[in-house]
DNA sequence: GCTTGCGTCTGACGTTACGTCAGGCTGCAG
DNA sequence: CTGCAGCCTGACGTAACGTCAGACGCAAGC
């Protein structure tokens, strides 16, 4: 049985001393034993041990709960590694989705020479929200949408913005009108109107879709950009206009 | 121009009002001026720099940097981003490697319920050990050998490995003997009809190997684990083995 | 036997990007 | 005017080490 310096198990492994010392003072690493001089001294047996723990810290566990797992007699291997395989995936979903937007930004970037940083805002905010979106309405549906954007042209794409700052502007100059104003109604039929060319928009999304547009910070400045208040309005518009839909 | 609070901004893009306190006292991010009762207040530009900062902190930049990047004038952002984006690449390169580890793992787990720790060591540092090859000698040619090992059954694979073993402690054997002894020789052969195996292996790469051997600790390692001097020795034999095939 | 020099020890402070109080103002509603 | 939420500054805590500092261990060369 060889036995291993301090320095030679850092060699070994690819890590520091340091970080051997720290492992041994949490008690996440200790030594087989001492020197006479004291002097650490590590065996094979901590070479794998080593190797786990270094597994472990790539799929970034914090040390405590490697510490934690490995202490567990028993602990289900198994399992751990199916729910470091999940979490992986999601974390190179992620990666690939802030790829695509970086891809995008680029392209835009090359072929208009100048982006101002609004522009930029709105392409990160979108990369965002989308990701929300998929989380609260599922891929596939997001998906769907990405897909129809993805066939119209950049110009289509500009048209369908602007058309959605006109509402918004719409609504805005309503700010002194009830939510059941025949005026702001004429809007909220717009406002369903625009979503529905990002994909289908059932009446009960459009409920939760006024919802969020005032509980999520970032949609109501959105909105009440164009006058404080506007968020709101737009939610009891849509709101007013979907019950009167649903019970005509 | 609207303005914000410190917590309607935070809410806004997400983040802590302690994240906004520590940017402003690191200057990344100022407010744009104070309320009469010392209150920080922010406004739209704000908003898109947190916006920027909050792209760059994504991709893991350290604020310091992000901070120097985006005091620079003019500096050139598509480059910026094209920086990141092969940074981007790379991370979701990586993390889909240690993916397929995983996967290879749970598979292997779920076939024989029985795995020793030395096993999952020995496929971490495998994948480890891919990386760097892949690195050395390029993507494909790994590749390619990945294909080729995928294609034998696990027995194979086993023989395979038991092979390599065998042959180590071959060498380990004639610790006694030069590097130019017939019957190390011999091995030196037998190492590098067994290293084809694993794909071509012209007698450059031989001799690359060879020095890998002694200057990776973990290689080291693992041949000193036959006998002290079993990576030098090996070293030394396939290097007298390739120089008497070089010029014969 | 003594110096030289590297390896190692412990202890302690530095680092990054904040989290988490603590104690004291501000601002607005009732 | 009196709460009470929101905000302020200052300070300490966190994770996973990095980086000295000062002292000791150990093998080699003179």
């Amino acid at each position: 049985m060889s036995t291993y310096s301090i320095s030679q198990l850092a060699a070994l492994a690819g890590v520091s001393v340091r970080t051997l010392h720290h492992y041994d003072a949490i008690g996440l690493l200790q030594p087989a034993g001492r020197s006479s001089g004291g002097y650490r001294l590590y065996n094979e047996h901590q070479v794998l041990q080593l190797q786990q723990i270094l597994m472990f810290r790539e799929l970034e566990y914090p040390l405590a709960q490697i510490q934690q797992i490995m202490q567990t007699p028993d602990y289900d291997l198994i399992h751990c590694l199916r729910q470091q395989q999940q979490l992986l995936a999601g974390r190179i979903a992620h990666l690939q989705r802030l790829q695509s937007m970086l891809d995008f930004t680029i392209q835009q970037q090359e072929s208009s020479a100048m982006t101002t940083s609004s522009q930029l805002f709105n392409q990160f905010s979108q990369a965002t929200l989308r990701e929300e979106a998929a989380q609260r309405w599922g891929e596939a549906e997001v998906r769907q949408s990405e897909q129809k954007m993805a066939q119209l042209s950049s110009e289509q794409q500009q048209k369908l913005a602007a058309e959605g700052e006109q509402i918004a502007r719409g609504f805005a100059q309503c700010l002194h009108l009830p939510a059941d104003a025949a005026e702001v109604q004429l809007w909220a039929v717009r406002q369903h109107q625009w979503l529905q060319q990002y994909g289908p928009c059932p009446l009960q999304r459009l409920v939760m879709l006024g919802d969020l547009y005032v509980s999520d910070a970032r949609f109501q400045a959105y909105y009440d950009r164009f006058g404080a208040g506007t968020a709101v309005l737009l939610r009891d518009a849509l709101h007013w206009y979907v019950a009167s839909q649903s019970a005509p």
